[in-house]
DNA sequence: CGTCGATTTGAACAGTCTCAAAGGATGTGG
DNA sequence: CCACATCCTTTGAGACTGTTCAAATCGACG
């Protein structure tokens, strides 16, 4: 048990643990080989839990270590000054913290807890120095960075392109797909406490009128996302307001 | 002298020319070690050339290489079937392309040249031979990712948050500064040939709406964009008036 | 029962869009 | 060297999506 000077999280020594990862069986992921597993557990150096609602790092912190999601749901959102605020992206279990900022010094944005959450946490150097003996791992990074960057993509054009109900329905296709694939939301509903705040700044919409499409999703019977779960009775209908084109399948995604 | 068979463009036998990377000189790019400079010579294939406005790789394509940018601008984009274009990001000379879709299958976006411009080609598996057997070009592919994702979560900050004027003034801000860092901006001036629709598919505006802002900005002295580059006589007024915080400069940006 | 966070509703307002058309540039062919 | 075509920019005006302000309602919790 010790005190992580960065975030004044709590640590557990637990990477006894990883045996019985409970990622291991998530369907949605590709297993790394049993060799990486244990040199990954190795470096491990133990977890971090939050609840829901708890800041986890703040925007402009210098991170000491990397961090994996392990259980839960977590935001990163932006501030600017004047008290503006954007949602960048969710994250769910097997995905990746903090590496931007492990390369470059601070980090971008902050990261907030959805659910309660559990984080892995790795030594920074050590974890490079590890990617540089296991390519495999090295090849998962790249290729989860590389994802990131396709799903930040498709918010992209979501901001640019699509209006606030195509926004909406493709924001709820998006995560209770990720829900679906990460094991949080097996029958389809994902059950996870979202505001309409928080709808309204990754979606750049106002409050009020994220209110009114909310429900006018809802009336349709394409997407019922309420305060604790988001739930969508037609997925292909939803699909198709969305302008959801892609399959939006692609190769098993690895973790960490 | 062979036509690639994904995209029917030029390829020159040209790999003595690494030795004289126009790359090799410019400031704002970290110099790979002569070891590592080597090796990537012998795996380059070949140079491509385009000229302005071709198309350089199509939606959906499936990539068997591996490009990076040698020289020009380029900008990549995405299409919904209804037409509607969001332009997701441009790119300039030490950017790679093609990460994600050489690990997942297709390219999720098109790529265009907006100036003529110049890629290397590498082939795609021998590529991963060579990350796994240099820890370092590994390190670089996955910095190159990191970074890109913070400059798409900065765009999505502009379109979440920003009204027309503040995002104009940040996408002029942001380019410029680019084109400084990989030398195409020698006196703060980037000579390039952007259209005004091009701008409104970048930042998710109208073409009407895009044209009057622009006006706005250049009478405000903020930022004088013209067909054929972009100045910005008051960097500082520019910055404040996108409202972005940080310094901007961060670690040297490597380059394959 | 009172408080606090979240949702809902109404109404006026503003930023941005769409439609329409005119006005420059630039290049090509005759 | 002109005439025409094409692409880009500019301007006007009305319509609409989404915002802001304000206040009421709901629900959970102590």
């Amino acid at each position: 048990m010790a005190r992580d000077d960065e975030t004044g999280l709590m640590v557990e020594n637990a990477a006894a643990r990883c045996a019985q990862c409970p990622l291991a069986t998530c369907e949605g992921l590709r297993q790394p080989p049993d060799e990486l597993r244990a040199w990954i557990a190795a470096f491990r150096q133990g977890e971090a839990r939050f609840v829901r609602g708890e800041q986890v790092f703040a925007q402009g912190l210098r991170l000491r270590h990397l961090y994996t999601v392990l259980s839960g749901v977590l935001m990163r959102t932006r501030l600017l000054e004047d008290g503006r605020r954007q949602i960048i992206n969710f994250m769910f279990p097997g995905d990746f913290i903090g590496l931007q900022a492990a390369l470059d010094g601070e980090m971008s944005h902050a990261v907030e807890a959805v659910t309660s959450a559990t984080l892995c946490v790795f030594a920074r150097d050590r974890f490079f120095e590890l990617a540089a003996l296991q390519p495999r791992l090295s090849f998962d990074l790249t290729w989860l960075a590389a994802h990131e960057e396709a799903a930040l993509e498709e918010h992209i054009v979501s901001l640019g392109q699509r209006n606030a109900r195509e926004r909406m329905a493709a924001l709820a296709v998006f995560l209770v797909q990720r829900g679906m694939d990460t094991g949080l939301a097996p029958d389809g509903i994902l059950p996870i406490t979202v505001t309409q705040g928080q709808i309204a700044d990754m979606l750049g919409l106002s409050l009020v009128h994220t209110n009114r499409t909310l429900q006018a999703l809802r009336r349709m019977g394409l997407v019922d996302w309420t305060l604790s779960a988001i739930r969508i009775p037609d997925m292909d209908a939803a699909r198709r307001m969305a302008r959801i084109d892609g399959v939006g399948a692609s190769a098993p995604r690895p973790y960490i």
